[in-house]
DNA sequence: TCGTTAATGGTAATGGTTGTCATTTACATT
DNA sequence: AATGTAAATGACAACCATTACCATTAACGA
């Protein structure tokens, strides 16, 4: 059906990033102020529920949405993660190499446990230079427990 | 150091499932009823940021964790869920094609974009056999949406 | 135009997770 | 063994993304 739903999804269209619920609602609200937060978020399940939108957790308590289908929407997701400050890469090199063999075992898992396989998400998680080069510098103590607990 | 933390790690130390944090609360509980919830947090904060716990999201409202280091812990974590039911199965089989393939290419992700990779997590989504058949019967209308929407 | 059904919006409820703070524990020093 | 300091703990409250509820509105066929 459509009204609102077109609008949430010229929304996901246009920005290719990844948006969460809110991004969305804010995004949409200002282009059509009738349309609540809950129907952002029925719209995003029922966009899932039929494959057209993939939704991803990078760990930063909420969650993420990418539209999988139409132009300039790219197939497969693959995310660096860092850990420290939650930002988000999706690297789009070196992807060539992954998916046939990601696809191979797509395959037989989908034979072996009796899946139809959607789609799949392949995540890097680490901490980007400048994280790192924070933790580095007074946080002596968590190698030491590091040391202890081991 | 230590205390109720040992009690934590040798629960995670036991149980190779995808445990969340009231799970393991639960469990440590059993064995020692001073330690509350707050502590079963922070103490999994804290071993995620050393590295020696991984933190999962499946999308089912709550953080699974995971030992990292220790006998019997597997290194690489690649797991197959289940949209429908969230049901989760960590395949081990196949996964040695993915390996070489993952690690060559988390090499370059970190030179590129200078990261420290500490771990990197394969999720294959979609429907197991049981939630596909309830899918499709009596969700005609959920194909109907995709037509409309497409 | 009218009627049925699905979609919507506002608000309240839910539930996992995090913050607060007073108390307790661990550990190094006497 | 006693003591002092700093980190760890636990109970409870606060937070916040997400979901449930329900009365209202919009969509679409007749």
């Amino acid at each position: 059906m459509t009204t609102g739903r077109e609008a949430i999804l010229g929304i996901m269209a246009q920005s290719a990033e990844h948006l969460s619920a809110e991004d969305i609602y804010i995004r949409v609200h200002e282009q059509k102020p009738s349309i609540g937060l809950t129907t952002v978020y029925r719209t995003l399940e029922l966009l899932v529920s039929i494959g057209m939108v993939a939704k991803f957790d990078f760990g930063d308590g909420r969650a993420r949405f990418e539209l999988l289908q139409g132009p300039k929407c790219v197939k497969y997701h693959h995310h660096l993660v860092c850990t420290g400050c939650s930002r988000i890469i999706e690297y789009s090199d070196f992807i060539a190499e992954e998916i046939s063999i990601l696809e191979s075992i797509q395959a037989k898992l989908s034979k072996k446990y009796d899946f139809v396989i959607t789609n799949h998400l392949v995540q890097y998680c680490g901490l980007c230079a400048k994280c790192c080069t924070e933790k580095k510098s007074g946080t002596e103590q968590l190698t030491e427990d590091q040391r202890v607990l081991a």
